[in-house]
RNA sequence: GGUCGUGUGGCCUAAUGGAUAAGGCAUCGGACUUCGGAUCCGAGGGUUGCAGGUUCGAGUCCUGUCACGAUCGCCA
């Protein structure tokens, strides 16, 4: 309607008004809920290139456009905004359009190009947290959001398995893990620890072991004792003692902490674990396998922990096999005169002229830094998908200078398609007692808060909900789908560029702004249709205020999918679903529906019912949400 | 210090430069002998951090300022 109403502005604007029209001028938008209309249209340009009035101006276009267009049935003026009414007529084919098109709302299927999102970028020596949470339901609901809105899309994770880190596990578990009777050390099966948490427990084990040994070499060193010391660090360490004397207590800390990253060096549980990622990247076989062995156990766990989710990848990219990618890159550009060297040999990129800093690309020693490895597999990523148009990066904000710099150097290095990358940045979940810190173990595990929100879930449908006609497996799974629905509904309402605070009692609550509220307007219209059964009027459809108010928020469905999917932003999905849900619990409540006595008003009720919960069922679903038929 | 981001009722969140700033939580008061009360209706609660500017019109844009956070590694 607003095409057509343009188009026609713009064609009869001199005819009208005396002259053209500057589409620019033409500015719609739904029109108030406290006064009458449907469309408005904003005047003050107009009045303004007319020198008069708004209220003149508004009158002469409300007038013409009443005359010309069957389906403006009146209109009105308020100040500078022209308030056209629609007729009921054009609302019965407005329904008609929303209840026909079982797609209603989403673009065709693949008539846009390939973009890849990727999603979740763990660590193999941590278990997932709720930070990770946010990432993957985000990133998963734009994946979902880009296929609804037209777009192939191919959903990828990568997985950092390889560093110092991953050896820090693998050693700890080499020296601390119990030795079983029969030779074993401890694994996943014969301690039934979940993979990624039996990891991660080494990996915390790793770092008491170094803290415990810090403190000797520390104590050691300041009572004078450079046993095992090398030369350099015994210098400076003296260096960094002798510069404490009279500075205040802020500066002497400050000082303590560099002797303690000294220190770090010269401990040998740390040697060793620098010995050991040597002999990986020498792809030493026996480090090899326990690599491998213990990467195994926590992709199994991670699958647990994504099937949980429920959301999958459709390519993984491991860092082990994209380490070294990138450095071709470098060289193909330092000599195309992209990057500069400095004397000691190391690639670096002058940015100074965007407004950014020199940022190194490749070390003096001729290894690879993060940069390299993402300039190489952006590259490669493209070779993998001929037909790939854009990659979106989720990833935290704290990475934003990383990925302005990439996409920077990208487009530096004559790739058009830099263009179409995007940071799909978002701001960290903090806890009402503070940040999540692993070290004080205050992150919050996934799993366990999976599991806590479900039990949450089950206790609340026990207690409120119709479940007596389920099977025992499907009341587990509607548990299931209440308990995630709310923790997933939880962290994708909020615009994801902004900091928010996990608060683990309004996230288990059930009213208000939350996805089991949808969730259960959906079951109690599931419920009203199955009732209805087949019910079929012949009467022709009739339409009063009350249902034309639903008509238009349903109407306006696919202006939000396009507009989340353009803004990367599932929160405004989410705020929309909300909308039509409280809309129609309103309409559910003030109109009766199966009881309605006028058959041709009681067939658009159920036709509209009908068509809520189609809307809020698959638009749940890009969410990530499923819609129990019943709860 | 430089750069980036965010400041909206007690708490949380919303608002393509448009009308009287919209909701949720919490508080208080109401509504089924009718379709699912995990519902609905109502009340109180705000000079959108502060100060300027642009505009017919600013929570939104610009400048300054304050607060909070992130970032400024040959870490990833």
């Amino acid at each position: 309607m607003e095409h057509r109403l343009r188009a026609i502005l713009l064609e009869r604007g001199r005819d009208w008004i005396g002259i053209d029209i500057n589409s620019d001028w033409i500015q719609f938008q739904p029109t108030r809920k406290d006064v009458r209309g449907d469309l408005t249209l904003m005047v003050f340009p107009f009045a303004k290139a007319l020198q008069c009035p708004p209220a003149v101006a508004a009158t002469k276009l409300g007038e013409h456009l009443q005359r010309e267009i069957d389906s403006i049935e009146d209109f009105e003026v308020v100040q500078g905004f022209l308030n056209l009414v629609f007729s009921p007529q054009y609302w019965l084919s407005a329904l008609d359009e929303v209840c026909s098109n079982p797609h209603f709302g989403f673009s065709k299927p693949n008539s846009k190009p390939r973009v890849m999102v990727e999603y979740a970028s763990p660590n193999t020596n941590k278990p997932l947290h709720l930070g990770h949470l946010r990432n993957i339901f985000l990133g998963y609901s734009v994946a979902e959001l880009k296929k609804a809105d037209g777009y192939q899309v191919v959903k990828t994770q990568v997985i950092n398995d390889r560093g110092i880190h991953i050896c820090k596990s693998m050693l700890a578990w080499q020296r601390f893990s119990p030795l079983q009777p029969n030779g074993e050390r401890e694994t996943p099966l014969n301690s039934g620890i979940k993979g990624d948490k039996l990891v991660g427990k080494y990996y915390v084990e790793f770092e008491k072991h170094l803290q415990q040994e810090l403190k000797e070499v520390i104590s050691r060193w300041n009572s004078g004792d450079f046993s095992n010391t090398s030369s350099a660090s015994l210098a400076k360490f003296q260096e960094l003692s002798g510069a404490k004397e009279g500075k205040d207590e802020k500066a002497q800390a400050a000082i303590d902490d560099k002797i303690k990253e000294l220190a770090k060096s010269e401990t040998e549980i740390l040697r060793a674990a620098q010995d050991m990622l040597v002999r990986w990247e020498g792809r030493d076989p026996e480090t090899y396998l326990l690599w491998s062995t213990m990467n195994g156990w926590v992709y199994q766990g991670f699958d647990v922990t994504y099937q949980r989710m429920g959301v999958d990848f459709d390519k993984l990219y491991y860092e082990s096999d994209t380490f070294l990618l990138g450095k071709d890159q470098v060289m193909d550009g330092l000599a195309r005169g992209v990057f500069f060297q400095k004397p000691d040999g190391s690639v670096w990129i002058d940015l100074s002229e965007d407004g950014l800093d020199e940022k190194l690309v490749l070390r003096a020693d001729g290894t690879a830094v993060y940069m390299t490895q993402d300039i190489g597999t952006a590259i490669e990523r493209f070779k993998d998908y001929s037909d790939l148009s854009g990659i979106v990066y989720t990833v935290g904000n704290e990475q934003d200078y990383h990925f302005k710099v990439l996409f920077l150097i990208l487009e530096k290095l004559g790739y058009a398609w830099a263009k179409n990358c995007y940071h799909l940045s978002y701001g960290m979940v903090d806890l009402p007692t503070g940040k999540m810190k692993s070290r004080e173990g205050t992150v919050v595990d996934a799993d366990d808060l999976m599991e806590e929100i479900v039990v949450a879930a089950t206790a609340m449908t026990q207690e409120r909900g119709q479940i007596a006609e389920l099977s025992e497996e499907e009341r587990t799974r509607l548990y299931e789908n209440i308990g995630m629905g709310g923790l997933k509904y939880y962290l994708l309402k909020v615009d994801p560029k902004k900091r928010m605070m996990f608060n683990p009692e309004e996230s288990i609550d059930l009213n208000g702004n939350t996805g089991p509220f949808i969730q259960y307007t959906h079951a109690r219209i599931n419920s009203l249709l199955r009732k209805a059964g087949e019910f079929d009027s012949h009467e022709p459809l009739i339409i009063e205020e009350e249902e034309t108010r639903l008509i238009k928020v349903l109407h306006v469905f696919p202006n939000f999918i396009s507009e989340a999917s353009q803004t990367y932003s599932p929160a405004v999905l989410a705020n929309y679903l909300y909308e039509l849900t409280k809309e129609y619990n309103s309409f559910y409540q003030q109109c009766p529906i199966l009881n309605e006595s006028n058959q041709g008003l009681k067939a658009s009720r159920i036709l509209i019912s009908r068509s809520v919960a189609n809307v809020l069922r698959r638009g749940l679903l890009i969410l990530g949400i499923s819609a129990p038929e019943r709860m």
